[in-house]
DNA sequence: TGATTCTATGCCAAAGGTTAACAATACACA
DNA sequence: TGTGTATTGTTAACCTTTGGCATAGAATCA
């Protein structure tokens, strides 16, 4: 993903920072892995394969870079890990993020955008006058695999 | 909240696990403090005053032993602690929790109860084949109060 | 009430993800 | 190419949370 590489050298050099390789490396990984949730120490195994020589602390200090610049999602699931993802396409515009349904059998999890989430923001800005910029969505459940799974068993 | 306290003592018992003081004052320390999200670490201080020798230990312990019951829900801020607050009144029927709106400029945290999000789910049961059975929503923004200052302020 | 059993507690140490310190490195700009 | 400064890699520290273990105490029954 040449475009999202070339804007993020952009704003580095707009915000008097500079373009190293690790910073490079690690949003590669990131852009190659869309829809991975990745923990540090596996973004950092990701990265060493090309670049062995790379420090755990610079993994965590650009994460939180590119998190800062809206260039990645956190995301914390209260396993022990924090897990990160490359965020949306077009990064400028302060977008929503997409939010994650987590199945409590397999542990996967799948995206999903929001929409209906619009009308209960402005339901709070007009009943509480609080005012919604950011969200963050978590949904269990069981997925539709783990549901047929359970009721073939259960035969 | 003394009819929590015997809901609490039936199900220990029912558990096979013992009422203890310990448990009865970490349990009462939450009770006391509705809408406030307490840490690990906040509640041990709130319980040490009534009893001085309890152990930080103790205080995870039970934190866990009540979550498993159903009866305080955690919250994590993401800033290091994870938080605990008493659950819903009736604590027997499955219901959802309430979730939260965290002011960004003052930190304080509001909640609210959620009605539209049930529009969401069944739409992901239908779309997805997903089902939902529980949720965790924060939303993240200013408050009135905030906005009000902004307001005089830039005047 | 007193003995018995086994859970729960308190204390302490360890775990484990994340951050800080600091000297060495390398990017940016001339 | 040389200079200044941000960045990196290494290492140790941090800090919340968990585990181990001996002791205390709740539950049960005689
Ligand atoms: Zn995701
Ligand atoms: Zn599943
Ligand atoms: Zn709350
Ligand atoms: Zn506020």
């Amino acid at each position: 993903m040449p475009n999202n590489q070339e804007q993020f050298k952009d704003l580095l050099r707009k915000n008097g920072l500079k373009v190293t390789n690790q910073r490079i490396a690690i949003l590669e990984a990131l852009s190659d892995r869309p829809g991975e949730h990745l923990t540090a120490e596996e973004i950092y195994d990701v990265v060493k394969k090309d670049y062995p020589d790379i420090g755990l602390a610079t993994v965590y200090r650009t994460i939180q870079l590119l998190s800062e610049l809206n260039l990645i999602d956190k995301l914390n699931l209260d396993d022990g890990y924090v897990r990160y993802e490359i965020g949306s396409e077009n990064p400028e515009e302060n977008c929503h993020h997409h939010h994650h349904l987590i199945c409590l059998d397999c542990g996967n999890i799948y995206a999903f955008q929001d929409d209906l989430l619009e009308n209960l923001e402005s339901r709070i800005k007009e009943t509480l006058g609080f005012d919604v910029v950011n969200h963050e969505v978590k949904l269990y459940g069981y997925c539709k695999e783990c549901i047929n799974n359970r009721a073939v068993k259960s035969n």
